[in-house]
DNA sequence: CTACAAGCTCAACTTAACTTGAGGTCAAGC
DNA sequence: GCTTGACCTCAAGTTAAGTTGAGCTTGTAG
């Protein structure tokens, strides 16, 4: 194996853990970009396998490809990135991070609170103010829970 | 207003803050019910607004309709759920959440340390070790770092 | 030169989670 | 008793993120 210096599409799947067609896809949506050869075939640089991963990682933390592809789109054209290229995009997503975290926090210590009283059914729930345009609905049921039911068959 | 006790299918739209074809959809899926008056209009009981609420929270972290539907099929059919069977899924949802955080705090920490380096492109990495199956490819770039390129064009 | 694995393009299919639309019914006001 | 708005069903459309397949071309090993 000569000193590769570009990849098939068949080597950047491989190493990279994702299908050709996702490939494919990616290139489709301007995540990542290749070169053809002589006789059409996709030639890639090495950060594509860069990409790939940063993609695959934004992913597992529920960051639609749209987002990444905007981020990524800050990433330079015409020369391999930096060190420093890429930290922007790092922190720009650490800030993201953080912020789930702190949302996945918040529900996760609400959810035995709140699940068990009836603050959920109306709009003063912490877990349920997130923007719902909702109701103003005049007066209703408030504190829903329901009466003690005489549970007939467990 | 009358001591309503029962919700049109209008009326929950309004107050759970999702919309009419949601709710007969997720009916369809079978994660709420009805029963149908003389005219086979759907009325729900109370409970369906804690139902919904639920729904829209965990769908917030990422559990999908099916997971949802399944941890709704364990609550009690014949009448209205007690705080206990409320907390059994909350609980199990907690440690589902705990899961979702650790995993995020990784990413989060690991980002910074790993998109600079070469490592992502590798199954070393620690962000990348997550069971994709993966390569064994044989020598190749190990430290894929690409020399300083001398940028062109900005 | 000839296989045959890898590639290529393009279209269609898949799953999740809904929304939109068509065509028809129910309920409440006047 | 008619009009209007809320409902009903069922089918098809939508977005995201790919996968699968058909039909055709490249490239490499023998």
């Amino acid at each position: 194996m000569a000193p590769v210096t570009e990849l098939t599409v068949g080597q950047v799947a491989m190493r990279s853990g994702v299908a050709v067609s996702a490939l494919h896809f990616y290139e489709a949506r301007g995540l990542i970009r290749s070169h053809r050869t002589s006789g059409n075939q996709r030639r890639y640089g090495r950060d594509v396998l860069r990409r790939v991963a940063i993609i695959k990682v934004a992913q597992e933390v529920g960051i639609s490809l749209a987002e990444i592809g905007a981020a990524l789109a800050s990433l330079p054209e015409g020369r391999t990135p930096t060190r420093d290229d890429w930290n922007l995009l790092s922190t720009a997503w650490r800030d993201g991070l953080d912020h789930k975290i702190a949302q996945l926090k918040k529900l996760r210590d609400g959810l035995t609170d709140c699940i068990g009283c009836g603050c959920m059914s109306i709009d003063k729930c912490p877990l349920r103010n997130k923007g719902d345009r909702l109701s103003r609905e005049g007066t209703g049921a408030r504190r829903l829970i329901a009466p003690p039911s005489p549970r007939s068959g467990g």
